[in-house]
DNA sequence: TCATAATGATATAACGATATATCAAATGTC
DNA sequence: GACATTTGATATATCGTTATATCATTATGA
């Protein structure tokens, strides 16, 4: 077997120095047209690519932008990964990703393969317990580093993050609107910032109408355990009308065990969600929510990581989007008792 | 701000030459107990990561392998991915993702940055039409590449893949098993090859059973295409009993359509779907589907991956999953007319 | 005791690219 | 025509590691 072709291999097969056919290959225009064709062809011919460790080793670039997240295989997360990876393409820069599956300890093996990658920045889904430590490695080795979604009390990175706590705050006041009195915060286990936030928004809506007793019922983020959960929640709390989800698909997993109990979601109970991922409008019945739009939300991402890299010394940036109320069939007036 | 740590602010920082401090963090054994703590201690103050881009080159050895895929936000893939990297994990690998959304510039493009980036190994589901030139940029560059699904005439490189003729063949005999004589395949468009397999299995078992005239309906591969298409569908081919699905996602929409037309998947019409990504059995009602669990196969394909990178000479390994049907719901007997 | 071996630390040369300095030849100016 | 300037190609040092060779020590053995 042959080896991989090198700058070298190309230079000699253009009959030209090492020195020459980088700059050709670069368009750095103090190559004459003539020989740079000619070092073109033989990076054609050799089927060269340029070993971008190397390039960037001696230039100090590095158009590569890594993603820890927790969870690649949530709907809302891929649906992020794909506005972020289209917005920074258009600025030529590559995204690649890196799930921690919620582990701290694979969240920080995570961070470091990109800090040892030497990526140009770091977009970072934090888990509930950050350490110190981990900030001080982000910051000694001098990555641009921007936490999504999730943040943590003094953090000095960029964020870019969701209206947490006004998300759940109108959703709720919404349900309230409707005549609901008994409304459970429903989804979400332990004390995430996001999930702390959610919670605090139902609180406070739920204390500024008199309605005291909050009730918080946990359950795993995914459909299978929410539909699982929900069943045993409608048995504990048979007089609870309405649930305010910790996320959408979780709140389609409240829906199926109520089809399953044979009740309809929007009239025997009021479900509301948050994210609006692409299925939940496709559900029946239709999922009402506080919409985020996933997509938008990546290209903010990636708008806020390129102003970082472009403006290294800037203030730090802390953008929290709105969530937008879309009623759809899940919500209603509360069943007359 | 000042600069990242390297080998050299260690080695200094612990009074010992650079080389000493390299081989202190690769446990060569070749140093003392003593100075390795203390090159440790310096490694651990500084926060020095390693760099991985300088390592590599030196050493040969990268433990990365690169998955470019078609797109991350299919359930189905993502599901992969999750099995994939928790496999390569144990192996000490590290899996990066990258998403070419179909696009056959930005799939060279990804295959590029990956062999730039002097990965260990490529996995890479191929689009519909590859070039000779994208075959050769890989022989040449040497990487060991293992094509997923989708696979293409004459490569020259290993597969794991799904035996799909076999799963539509037999999701085809069961729906006639069960008196259907009026099948339709539906979902799906192009010819890609996955697509082809699995509407030969369709035809052949229709030719089988003397069930002529196969019916083909295309749509793109998302729930929202597919239940908008199954509308158009059931208008056109108001005789057709039962579909035979290019895959779940495809199928759960068509289950979605038939809702909203109050007929009910598995009475008035059966559906079947192939994947069983983890919707399928919490739809309702629950969809039938050949099943050939995605995390499995992700495992296996880290498992073909490593034994191509342990022994590079070992002929080409083809790997085809056999598919499992798995009856819920949404397949029966066909109603008498 | 003196040669020989083991041990632990270091010096040096790569890996494959790019930035910078350098140099020869061609061109321009008065 | 002599000197300055531009143009195009090249030589060399460097990025941060690791592999290998080298070199002091100290320990071992006859």
């Amino acid at each position: 077997m042959h080896k991989k072709p090198t700058l070298h291999s190309v230079a000699k097969h253009a009959g030209v120095s090492v020195a020459t056919a980088s700059q050709a290959l670069r368009h750095t225009g103090r190559i004459s047209e003539k020989t740079r064709k000619a070092v073109l062809k033989a990076a054609e011919e050799l089927h060269y690519v340029r070993d971008s460790r190397a390039a960037s080793m001696r230039s100090g670039e590095n158009r590569e932008i890594g993603l820890v997240i927790h969870e690649v295989a949530n709907p809302f997360n891929a649906e992020v990964i794909s506005g972020l990876s289209d917005f920074l393409e258009t600025e030529d820069y590559l995204v690649s990703v890196l799930g921690s599956q919620n582990d701290n300890t694979k969240e920080v093996r995570n961070l470091k393969a990109f800090i040892a990658g030497n990526r140009s920045g770091i977009i970072w889904v934090p888990t509930a317990q950050v350490l110190a430590e981990t900030v001080n490695l982000l910051r000694t080795n001098n990555v641009p580093t921007i936490t999504f979604l999730n943040s943590f009390t003094d953090s000095p990175f960029d964020h870019v993050g969701i209206r947490n706590a006004k998300a759940t705050f109108d959703a709720t006041t919404h349900i309230i609107s409707l005549g609901h009195r008994n409304i459970a915060y429903f989804g979400g286990a332990g004390q995430t910032y996001v999930r702390k936030e959610r919670m605090r928004g139902y609180r406070e809506a739920m204390a500024e109408h008199g309605l005291g007793a909050p009730l918080i019922w946990d359950c795993a983020d995914t459909k299978l355990a929410a539909s699982e959960a929900m069943q045993a929640f409608c048995e504990a709390h048979p007089d609870v009308t309405a649930i305010i989800c910790n996320g959408d698909r979780v709140a389609l997993g409240a829906c199926l065990s109520l089809a399953r109990q044979d009740k309809l979601a929007g009239r025997d109970i009021s479900v509301i969600g948050i994210d609006d991922i692409s299925d939940a409008a496709l559900a029946s019945p239709p999922l009402s929510t506080m919409a985020v739009s996933p997509t938008e939300l990546g290209r903010q991402l990636g708008r806020v990581m390129i102003n970082r890299l472009n403006h290294p010394d800037q203030q730090q940036v802390y953008l929290d989007v709105t969530a937008e109320l879309v009623i759809r069939q899940t919500t209603g007036t509360p069943l007359l008792p």
